[in-house]
DNA sequence: GGCATTAAACACGGAGCGCT
DNA sequence: AGCGCTCCGTGTTTAATGCC
């Protein structure tokens, strides 16, 4: 019996702002042994499946060794394109008066103004996963992702990205705030409130001249808060008119090019359950718009083939066509959009602005 | 990419606190 | 009362796996 007698494929697609993925549904068929159902192997009894559960029958995770999967990797990116594509474009006024006329999205990045002192895990739980509840209650911040990462001297640091404005002051603030909880503004300001001009420019100079105005400038603007307010937070918007998503996605999901994946406080016991990133529950529900290819009345492989620059890549099992919206014709522009825009309100998004 | 499975982290909003 | 800040209960979401 040949594997096409005992299995029925339908070729299926999914769809997302940038790509097409073309897959077939597998149905088994009636006469065949459970065995040969390719599901069977998901079942923790499958003797060829690595081990992953323990005495007590519970079903354990591997550990991730804070590094993202490939899988992880590939919802990230979703939802960061979907967070993206659905962003409104809108005027904002900065705190300092700065206009910004197509503000689209925040890129946040939060780090620790001092050597690291608790485990990461603690970390997020108390100080990150505040600084989210405070933020989405003061700023109705509702659409959001966020990452995880690690810097070469090991502090952990937090990327956000969201279609919410932001400002650098009101989040520093905050983040400062928040902080000074677990001592990190006092180790900040133990380490430069007896610090001259000189040694300060000492401290961080690499012989450049301009950068010795730069730093004597920062130098009297620490001396003056009584360094209470380190730059924990570094803000960048996403306009309309560049195409920046890409960067971001590239951004929040590139392999680490140092050698540290994690603090030193940090090890396989107290992380085991640490996430890497995640999202509001608004973009969690947003995957992508997917059906039987022959249950719709176009043709969604020629439909996005004929966009300018479209790649289409085979995989072992499936094939994907990757496109940019903003290259399309017109009209099949619009049809994408009015798709894309209906899937997303029927599952209740609302994009900021 | 889609599918099923699981424990545990997380999102989210309601409610509480103290201060003005 | 109104705001800034914090805490907590509950239900939702994530992760890896191996087949097509």
């Amino acid at each position: 019996m040949s594997k096409y007698d005992r299995y029925t494929f339908i070729p299926q697609f999914s769809l997302t702002p940038n790509k097409l993925a073309l897959t077939n549904k597998v149905f088994v068929n009636q006469e065949s042994n459970s065995v040969d159902n390719p599901y069977y192997d998901c079942k923790s009894d499958n003797p060829n499946r690595i081990k992953r559960v323990s005495s007590n029958n519970k079903v354990t995770r591997q550990f991730h060794n804070f590094k993202i999967s490939q899988n992880a990797h590939r919802n990230l990116k979703n939802k960061i394109n979907w967070l993206y594509f659905l962003s409104k474009s809108k005027y904002v006024k900065t705190y300092r008066g700065k206009e910004i006329f197509n503000f689209r999205i925040g890129f946040l990045t939060l780090t620790l103004p001092a050597k690291q002192k608790h485990p990461t895990i603690e970390i997020t739980k108390e100080y990150f996963n505040q600084l989210l509840t405070e933020l989405r209650q003061r700023t109705k911040m509702q659409n959001y992702v966020w990452r995880l990462e690690f810097q070469k001297n090991g502090n952990v640091h937090y990327h956000l990205v969201t279609d919410t404005y932001l400002d650098f002051y009101f989040v520093r603030d905050i983040w400062n705030r928040i902080l000074s909880k677990g001592g990190y503004i006092k180790d900040y300001q133990d380490r430069f409130k007896d610090l001259s001009l000189m040694e300060y420019v000492s401290k961080f100079n690499n012989n450049s001249k301009d950068n010795f105005n730069q730093l004597a400038k920062r130098y009297a603007l620490g001396k003056k808060n009584n360094w209470s307010k380190p730059n924990t937070v570094d803000v960048k918007s996403v306009v309309s008119n560049k195409s920046i998503s890409n960067y971001i996605s590239k951004y929040f999901s590139k392999d680490s090019d140092s050698n540290v994946y994690c603090n030193e406080l940090d090890n396989e016991d107290n992380s085991k359950n640490l996430r890497l990133w995640f999202c509001s529950r608004s973009l969690s529900q947003l995957k992508s718009i997917s059906n039987y290819c022959e249950a719709i009345d176009w043709d969604c492989r020629s439909l996005v083939e004929s966009i300018k620059d479209a790649k289409v890549k085979y995989y072992r099992y499936c094939c994907v066509i990757y496109f940019e919206i903003k290259k399309a014709s017109n009209w099949i522009k619009s049809k994408l959009y009015k798709l894309f825009h209906e899937y997303s309100r029927n599952l209740g998004y609302i994009p900021s602005g």
